[in-house]
DNA sequence: ATAATTCTTGAGTGGTTGCTCAAAAATCAT
DNA sequence: ATGATTTTTGAGCAACCACTCAAGAATTAT
C-alpha cells in the first residue's frame, strides 16, 4: 500500500556508518549523512526519526557487521588462545586507509557520557558481545588446560575487553604499529600469567 | 598600558575545564562557557582566540593540575609498586559527583582523532607523563627486586597505560564498581608476572 | 479510473554555532 | 590632563544545525 521505499535501508546504513564511525556522532551532521548517502532529509527522517534514531541504527549495524565479524574469526579459529590472539593482533587490519579511526563503540563510549542513556546502553551491549566471546574461548581454553585452572574466565574476560579497549584509545594517539604490538604482546602474556 | 584583564585567567581556566570535562570539547558550546565564567565573549576571545585556543590550554591546565596531582601520588608512594596500585585504586574517586566523566585525555583521544592535530598532541603529551611516571617506577622496582628482572620498565609502562585507558572506557559504560574493581585487580596481577 | 496510502523532493523553519566589532571603560606614560 | 593602549561590553553576524512540511510521484485496493 503505497509508494515503496527506493533505497537499501542497509546500504544506506552502511554508508551512514563509515561517516559516523571516521567522524564520531556529534561532529556528523545530517547535511553529511545527506552528501554520503545521496538522499534528502525527508527521506532519512521518514526512515529513520531522527539522527539519534539513524545513528542507534548505525550502531546495531556496527555491531552486527564489523564486530561480529571480529568476533567470528575469535570463535572459529583453531585453538582458543589462537582465536584470542588473532583478534588482538588484527586489531588495527580492519580499516582500509591508515587513518586511526579506532573502534566505533569505544569512540562513542567516551563522547556520549550519562546524558544519552540508550545510546550507551546499545554501545555496552555491543562491547558485551565481545567479552562474552572471550569468555566463551578462555571457558575452553581452561577445560582444555591451555591455561591455568585458577584463571577465573569471568574475570579474564572483563580484563581483556578493558585492554582491548585501551588499545584501540593508544591506537587513536599513535601511528606507530610497533608500539601497538608491544602493548599487544604485554596483554597475551598476561593471559598466560 | 592599557586596561588589565580583570579576571583570573587561572580560575577561567578551571571553570571552563569541567564544563569541558563533563560535556566534551565540540558539546561545548562558548555559551556554556560564558555561563560558567562569567565572561562576554568579546573577553574570552581576547584572551584565548578561539574556542581551540581555549582548549589547548583548559588540556594543559587538566595536566598541570589533575595529572600531575596523580602522578605525585604514584611517585611520592613508599614503595613502587604501591604507588602504581593506588594510581589504578584511586582512578575513580577523583570526580566529585558519581558520574563517570571518565579521563579529559581519554575522551578527547577518541573524540578528536587525526583532523585535529595540535589537539591529540596535547593529549598525547598528557599521558606520556603519565606512562613516563610508571617507567619510573618500574624501574626502581626492577633495581629493588620487586619486580622480576626479565620485566622490561618500557615494555611494562607502555602495557599499564594502555590498561588504564581500558580502564576509563570501560568506566564510562558502567557504575558496577566492583566490576572495575575486577579488571583493576587483573591489571595489577598482570604486573607480577 | 478513482481513492487511499506511502515515499520523495527540496525549499524553508527557528534555533544555535563560533566569532566579530564598535563603543565604552580602565589603565599607562608623559 | 591628554593621548595611547588595552580590556570589557553586549548586540549582532553569517553559517550551520536538526528538522519540517506541502506538493508531487509512485504504488495498492477497489
Amino acid at each position: 500500500m503505497g509508494r515503496r521505499q527506493e533505497f537499501e535501508t542497509g546500504a544506506t546504513l552502511e554508508r551512514a556508518m563509515w561517516v559516523m564511525w571516521r567522524q564520531g556522532y556529534r561532529a556528523t551532521s545530517m547535511a553529511d549523512i545527506e552528501r554520503a548517502t545521496g538522499l534528502n532529509p525527508g527521506s532519512l527522517y521518514n526512515a529513520f526519526g531522527s539522527k539519534k534514531g539513524l545513528f542507534l541504527r548505525v550502531v546495531d549495524h556496527y555491531v552486527r557487521d564489523v564486530v561480529d565479524h571480529r568476533i567470528e574469526s575469535v570463535l572459529n579459529a583453531g585453538s582458543p588462545l589462537d582465536g584470542i590472539e588473532a583478534f588482538f593482533r588484527t586489531a588495527f587490519e580492519e580499516v582500509p586507509d591508515d587513518l586511526p579511526i579506532g573502534c566505533l563503540l569505544t569512540n562513542t563510549a567516551t563522547e556520549n557520557g550519562a546524558d544519552d542513556a540508550d545510546i550507551q546502553a546499545r554501545v555496552a551491549a555491543g562491547i558485551d558481545r565481545i567479552e562474552a566471546a572471550f569468555r566463551s574461548r578462555l571457558e575452553q581454553a581452561r577445560s582444555q588446560g591451555a591455561v591455568s585452572a585458577e584463571v577465573d574466565p569471568v574475570a579474564a574476560a572483563a580484563h581483556l575487553i578493558s585492554c582491548y579497549q585501551g588499545l584501540l584509545v593508544i591506537g587513536r594517539l599513535t601511528g606507530d604499529r610497533s608500539r601497538l604490538a608491544t602493548i599487544t604482546d604485554g596483554i597475551l602474556a598476561s593471559l598466560l600469567a
